[in-house]
DNA sequence: TGTACATCAGTGAACGCGCGTTCACTGATGTAC
DNA sequence: TGTACATCAGTGAACGCGCGTTCACTGATGTAC
């Protein structure tokens, strides 16, 4: 039998790009097939469909980033340089892959329901962690962490969400330090 | 001939709905007929096809945004009161009318090539001329208005996302303070 | 006020099309002897 | 090393289905006289 791992990758990385550019819906089993120089029933031979693929790309990358974004936090850093390296983590997944970056954000809308609260495969509530940690250990004042992680999140996607659109251009990496001090502008700092 | 404005109304009111809950895509034609009430023929009474209706949903609600924020900003308040403002306008369209918020957020993707570059229709362009007037007149620190207009909506939108979501619960309105101060933060006042 | 007509909102069956998926088949490659 | 076989990645024509859209038709209502 031939090696069909590579196939499968190559699925991977031409469905992601294309879901990222024109949305899943936007994307047909044949467009993937003709991007990556198969017959559309290869693609059965490594998914069950296209939805599962499309779930399974979304899932495995979110958690990827959660898993990142959490263990970035747990270096016993004090709270500002937790913020820096989650942000700088952010920029630079933006500058090296935006299709995966992108894709995450036009499918949250599609698969956020049914991402599992673990703050090991949810981004989300691995930020919300790293603020409530940090009112724990009285480096910043007490807040409603939910609202922070989210005003935090919308200062670093939003940013991504106009460079995509070509509102903003260049890097993100560059504007990373701009965004690290925006999201700590959101905190009172204690002591 | 019967009266028919009051169709289009409620074909226009029950499309945003399901779009907003199901995606555009997720929404056939049978759907929104269903919902209104209708044969599958009436919506061509008046609306070119599905794809118009969506595409003047989209550009038309965000137009009616976009002057509204500009107005709020256009009544000479010092720059404070004018973010405050319009960061009162959003929490309120999101609390009267969460459909049509999820809709302008989830659509987004699909129709933000196509938005006009007039501050009088575009919601983006109205933040960042808000931002670029109070540096013309000294109220807050020369920045880049186009990563600042990124950040302050970015600000807003993602916690309406996680309320959507049920991350967040109650409605918005009530952190517009909280809202308003980040957004705030973000500048440096001068004198 | 009553009648004939024109208008057009709404009907609902039917259309073709592109979609995701299936399946009998091919043939390259690993394994057994 | 050579041969027979099993495995399974990949093929591509075909499938049924649901989609957006069309269209001949109905009938309620406004208008003209």
């Amino acid at each position: 039998m031939r090696d069909g791992s590579k196939t499968r990758a190559r699925i991977e990385t031409e469905a992601l790009r294309l879901f990222a550019t024109k949305g899943v819906d936007g994307t047909s089993v044949r467009d993937i097939a003709q991007a990556v120089g198969v017959a559309e029933g290869a693609l059965y031979r490594h998914f069950p469909g296209k939805d599962t693929l499309s779930r399974s790309l979304f899932l495995d990358n979110y958690a990827a980033l959660a898993r990142e974004v959490l263990q970035a936090s747990h270096l016993n850093r004090p709270f500002s340089a937790a913020v820096r390296a989650v942000v700088e983590i952010f920029c630079r997944l933006f500058d090296d892959n935006r299709p995966l970056f992108s894709f995450l954000l036009i499918a949250q809308h599609a698969h956020l329901q049914e991402v599992p609260e673990a703050a090991e495969e949810n981004v989300v509530e691995a930020i919300r962690v790293i603020f409530a940690g940090a009112m724990e250990r009285r480096e910043i004042a007490t807040q409603d962490a939910d609202l922070l992680a989210a005003m935090a999140l919308g200062i670093v996607a939003q940013p991504a969400i106009f460079t995509v659109y070509g509102r903003l251009t260049g890097c993100l990496f560059d504007r990373a330090p701009v965004l690290t001090a925006a999201v700590l502008a959101l905190t009172r700092p204690l002591q």
